[in-house]
DNA sequence: CACAACAAAATTTTCGAAAATTTATGTTTA
DNA sequence: TAAACATAAATTTTCGAAAATTTTGTTGTG
């Protein structure tokens, strides 16, 4: 892996956990310091992350972390409907048997993840559990939108998720639908997963208006 | 505009109108000669090109044009279909009389410079006038999306395009899916421009398979 | 006091050389 | 002969300084 895989990497975790919070300046020197390699690196992971709109750019002016709103959240809960619903049917028609015990296991695994609390490894646990139901689709181009929206719509997860009081069977949620999935419920399956997506947000929408 | 910009365009333009053939390396000094800038910009335009997927690359091998496949064509033209038939849905139902105005200012232009016949004016109008229809879908992300996917599938389109003899009425179908846009039918625009692109990638299966 | 005009500082962008890695070539050995 | 290995060449990747640009601060002017 090159340094500026590695940039890359740290950058986008470091912008979806919120560390590196919305509208902040990306300075090369600050960034030089912070993850201790040259500006090319550097920047070469920047111009990557442009294109997945986690970060912007103006001309001359260097990057900044992508601002949060409420209607680009919608925006992106919405994408992220329309692809993964999509691609979830694909699955169904498509999914083998790998892909059945990949559900599985990605639902177990999570369901582990959640009982032990720590939230580093359930936030992975998650996303790789929503990338089971859909990875069996065949297009690599609804993966890598799909890949692209989880990362922007966590960005929104993240803040709230801390003082989420309100019950909600999040983990009955996910069971529901990995068993309609499996069943091959090519019509039930998808309505839960944007129902899913849909309740997050405005669980979300919720707290940021409190 | 940065030289990074720069090259990030010329880069583009070359591969989609396959001046830089699919599976040609890109070594660096050579791109340095042809465009005559350093190493940073180009590889900061490759960094973002392979974000949207016109380029792929190995750790460590450099870069290699996004070779073509009939099977990969597909993959893109449905994916082009199901987010441009939800992107033209949206401008139905939210378009103002600007956006009318553009889709019908686009389609007369696209009329004059297929008449022309200049290949170079032919292939930029008819990107605008696809995007016009999408354009008031009030999602960035479905626009960035069909972007790409534009990308990805117009370098099938352009070297078939030469030696295409059998007959197609590509004005009258652009005609007819203005005016269903326009009279807002929000059923079959989608349903016209879906066959658009299908019938598109048929023809190119055609040629590839002969 | 507002506001240009200018200079200084900070920052981004770009370059070319150095370092790291892969690929090609030739040599030895079993 | 063919595999294994060393060596050289080609290429990518990274660095740090130089160039270009923007931002900040200062001074002079109406």
């Amino acid at each position: 892996m090159t340094l500026a895989d590695t940039a890359y990497d740290s950058l986008r975790r470091d912008i979806m956990r919120g560390h590196l919070p919305p509208g902040q300046p990306l300075r090369l020197e600050a960034l030089r310091a912070r993850y201790d390699m040259g500006f090319s690196p550097l920047r070469e992971a920047l111009n990557r992350l442009q294109s997945e709109r986690l970060v912007v750019s103006a001309s001359m002016k260097g990057f900044i972390v992508a601002p949060l709103s409420l209607p680009e959240m919608w925006e992106a809960i919405e994408a992220r409907v329309l692809v993964e619903t999509e691609a979830l049917r694909l699955s169904i028609l498509r999914g083998d048997d790998a892909w059945e015990a990949g559900v599985v296991a990605a639902l177990h695994a999570l369901g582990l993840a959640a009982a032990r609390g720590e939230p580093e490894t359930l936030e992975a646990r998650h996303a790789e559990f929503h990338l089971s139901l859909i990875v069996a689709c065949g297009s690599g181009w609804l993966l890598d939108f799909a890949r692209k929206l989880s990362a922007a719509t966590e960005r929104y997860r993240a803040p709230v998720l801390a003082g989420d009081t309100a019950p909600r069977d999040v983990q009955g949620e996910h069971a529901a639908l990995a068993e309609a999935a499996l069943a091959r419920r090519a019509e039930e399956a998808p309505a839960l997963l944007a129902a899913h997506y849909r309740r997050t947000g405005e669980r979300i929408a919720a707290r940021m208006a409190a």
